[in-house]
DNA sequence: CTAATTATGTGCGCTACGCACATATAGTCA
DNA sequence: TGACTATATGTGCGTAGCGCACATAATTAG
């Protein structure tokens, strides 16, 4: 009953990214990809318009925009890159807390679904997902993509290659 | 490592969620809880708006535009409800298709995530997935917005009651 | 030194949604 | 019965998030 196992993770999937989002509403206000904007630019070291755009994948236009809300909740801000066409992102103070608030608050979301189930579990659970995930991503990109939302202080072997992390994205 | 397994739950729950979207896109263009309206809607005997907009957790006015919406697009029928003030929600023949194409699809999308894992494998996730939905839901209408884009064709034991699907859904 | 490429930003429209309000029907209570 | 409340749907209007077409500045290629 393959088929049965692909709903079941479906509804869990649903579950999970319902609460995200109302994780970040609480946080941020904000919804769509802006979360995930705030918490790639904090892991990165001042990334452009462009790489954010390829990330989250959005349309080149939709991330100006992002952006540009951001920048006026005070979570970001537009510095000066190495070309001068080019932006570098950094979050404020209050970015960088709304980011933590953020991660936190999901991995607390998260992690209610998770306590009926025992320990041992809960480690099964965890190495079924590391293998699922560890097969998905196809280029740096889609790795990126996948952990948008990650939490690098707690995804201690997360399939991202650290130097994307740093900005050298393409 | 309790908070490693909740990530790595998130990321999975992002990558679910965002193939479940893009096949709501490729099959009837359109995003939000329109597609889980569709399964709804296709999954009881003509429900009311107000049934259908708890279910979703959408404003009631949200889901009159909705259902404007399905309508518009040919999938929807609003027919004479019980009382004369309220109206039942039938899918129409397109509708069905549309919803048939969408299950299915969506089916694929999150199977094909579970292509790495082998049958037992995939056995032991189904089983811990289930033990982790039976315990999130504390209602009845709960269950009904867990499982709002489930396929019932497939899922031989989701926690729903089967009147709630019948549409007696307070 | 022009031409193509790269990177950002704008004008405009659309989809999805919520709030406040309007309207019609059903039930309740004097 | 009549008024008053509750229920159910629909509208006017605004907002957030996003994409397409276009505009502009800087860099690179020839």
């Amino acid at each position: 009953m393959l088929d049965r196992t692909a709903n079941l993770l479906g509804a869990v999937g649903l579950a999970v990214a319902d609460r995200i989002e109302k994780v970040a509403l609480d946080v941020m206000s904000r919804a769509g990809e802006t979360p995930a904007a705030l918490v790639v630019i904090g892991s990165g070291t001042g990334p452009s318009n462009d790489q954010l755009r390829r990330i989250l994948d959005l349309s080149h236009p939709g991330t100006v925009r992002l952006v540009d809300r951001l920048e006026a909740d005070g979570l970001v801000e537009r510095r000066e890159g190495k070309d001068k066409r080019s932006i570098a992102l950094f979050l404020t103070k209050k970015g960088y807390a709304a980011r933590d608030k953020l991660l936190a608050g999901r991995i607390a979301a998260i992690g209610s679904l998770l306590d009926p189930l025992d320990d041992h579990e809960q480690e099964a659970l965890a190495a079924l997902l590391h293998k699922l995930l560890a097969a998905i991503p196809e280029s740096d990109l889609d790795k990126c993509h996948l952990c948008r939302m990650c939490d690098n202080g707690v995804c201690t072997d997360c399939p991202i290659p650290a130097d994307f992390r740093k900005g050298s994205a393409a």
